[in-house]
DNA sequence: CGTTGCATTTCCAACGTTGTAAGGGACTAT
DNA sequence: ATAGTCCCTTACAACGTTGGAAATGCAACG
């Protein structure tokens, strides 16, 4: 049986709220005393109970975090990335699957499904700007990701102008003119916002280049699946369209199309050079590597994971919600001309990161 | 503030125990009184405070999984299979990342990370059979993968030399003759165990079939990642040896490998054949999409959480532990000459796949 | 009509922790 | 010596739930 306060109380000679101060480290012990304890939680290999923890203080030290889908690469680095910032703030994460559906993602918000949390990360995938209201619930919410804004709740998200117009400017610095994107949405739809910042950004781009926006070059692809993205390339190609840059609104898009480049035996980046946006791990393996704009998940995560515990501890009527936005960076791999210099080696972004 | 027993009971007008016992499910609660807590507790929203229920009942209802790192495919495919199966049970899955070190992994089976769990799915990395000892643990454990065997917990795995077999005679189905291996073990290496059962697998298929097993065909790779089936491969290459299909012992190498191949100019699966193993998603994008072995990982996970959950449970003496072995399959894609009928479709399994 | 037996419900205590308020001891100032 | 003060420590209750035992109600029986 695991020992309790009771029995480190009696090794150490003192009452169960001596030990329960110098637990939590409550001024007003005598350094002595708390040496005491100290050397009987030790003995004892005593372990707080969470549960007695969490009954008493209305608190579990637990948070939820609320995907699609893990095997998205997306989300699994998402969530490493989660899972290391709350570790380090003593904090443990109940992982939680939508399924990548509405009904899942309204599940999630009912509450129902994530008992023994103090709050909730959530990064929708199908809800949109129109179920904004369904935000509005009553446990502390931190929203990931770039399918809602301005809703009622703390937010954190990539900055989706500059990304795009980085990535977009990226291939202008190698010389390419003829810039297509792909990733735009079909009228209506409601991947609006994230898709129009982007074209946002791309036009900005252009501008700033002096180069002409042509609506021949800005294709749809919805939702942005690698098949999406190869069908895009294909009809890009079959249409006759001259271009010498692709940027695609993300990684799995860009994967799709560089599939497709590579069986129409198009040369990347030769004729076509390519980057992508979200620069998942797997954008470093493929054949070329693709160069994709980092759009800061490491920073999304902490500041994600600080700001949900501080309203998990607020007292007193909320703060007004919050918008952080992620810096950005260019990592420049072989499909817009740059080598890596080790290519395939798993960790860290690769140096050749131009820092934004 | 949330609705406790308390207030349900008071609406309900009996006492909280009556409640208590609506809620498990207790025999002996008369319809018509079950009927009414049913609905002050529809009225009421009431959920039960898993804080409360944990500190009295001693069990908190989430299991712990312990993985080296989410962003690894292979592991955020297990985690997803894992949270399923655990949500299909009412349990929930903290993850814990053991960061793929050998102190992280020790860490974790010290108990002292993952609080407020019942119970620990534990894939190691880095643990080896020498360390079978350090599974010795005071709460239920179960363990995955296939780097420590026989061990005093319980454990699901794939069958290695099974899968290996299957993969090896896929290629001899396919009439190649000159298979190779990547994957193997330097000696000494306590990469051992897996390895050699893959390794024993494949010369069982050679044997079937008659044909005489080549040393130089079988190529040293450890650990199983991207850069080192890359780097077998082209060792292979460049020994000049003759062969016209390649099985890796996992998918990773096999991508590094195909890689390789891209590079050099061979021709897949014309010049030669190659099958990985695992079957994670990304075998099915890769150019050319990749054949693979699905070690059963579904089923993997169904039934450790199972045996997991049998072990919390358990009353009295442990029973001896029990060794799993999961079902395996072959999924055919272009990398052995068949087609994907729905190439970079992201759910479900090929069709083409053959059954076991 | 009292008794028995069973189904149903209630009462009480306990799980391990922490907040509150009060207690005890040592020191200082008078 | 005495009161006042400051530190440090303690006792007690409470968080919301469930196990166990006790109590109640009801029907059938003699």
């Amino acid at each position: 049986m695991a020992a309790t306060m009771h029995d480190v109380a009696r090794v150490a000679g003192v009452s169960v709220k001596t030990v329960s101060n110098v637990i939590n480290d409550f001024p007003h012990v005598r350094p002595a005393t708390r040496e005491r304890v100290r050397s009987a939680i030790a003995q004892l290999d005593y372990r707080p109970n969470l549960s007695a923890r969490g009954l008493r203080s209305g608190k579990t030290g637990v948070i939820g975090l609320a995907i699609p889908e893990l095997r998205q690469n997306y989300f699994a680095e998402l969530a490493d990335a989660v899972i290391r910032a709350a570790e380090r703030r003593d904090v443990a994460v109940l992982v939680d699957q939508t399924g990548a559906t509405r009904e899942g993602e309204i599940a999630v918000l009912s509450g129902h499904r994530l008992r023994l949390t103090d709050g909730l990360l959530f990064s929708p995938e199908q809800l949109g700007q129109d179920d904004i209201a369904l935000l509005q619930v009553p446990f502390p919410l931190v929203l990931l990701g770039e399918r809602m804004f301005d809703g009622p709740t703390d937010h954190v998200t990539m900055h989706n102008v500059g990304s795009a117009r980085a990535a977009t400017e990226h291939l202008l610095e190698i010389g390419r003119r003829r810039i297509a994107v792909i990733g735009a949405h079909p009228t209506h739809q409601d991947d609006i916002r994230s898709a129009n910042l982007r074209v946002r950004g791309y036009r900005e781009a252009l501008a700033a280049a002096g180069i002409a926006y042509d609506p021949a070059l800005v294709r749809v692809a919805a939702p942005w699946h690698r098949e999406n993205g190869a069908a895009a390339m294909r009809d890009l190609l079959a249409d006759g369209v001259e271009f010498d840059g692709v940027f695609t609104f993300n990684d799995t898009l860009g994967l799709g199309a560089l599939r497709t480049l590579g069986q129409a035996g198009v040369r990347v980046p030769e004729d076509v050079a390519v980057i992508g946006l979200d620069n998942i791990d797997e954008a470093r393996f493929s054949v070329p590597s693709m160069s994709s704009v980092d759009p800061g998940r490491d920073q999304i995560a902490e500041v994600a994971v600080d700001l949900l515990i501080e309203r998990i501890n607020e007292k007193g009527d909320p703060a007004p919600p919050r918008q952080i936005l992620a810096d950005y960076r260019v990592a420049a791999r072989e499909s817009t001309g740059f080598v890596d210099p080790e290519p395939g080696l798993a960790s860290a972004v690769s140096p050749s990161v131009l820092e934004h």
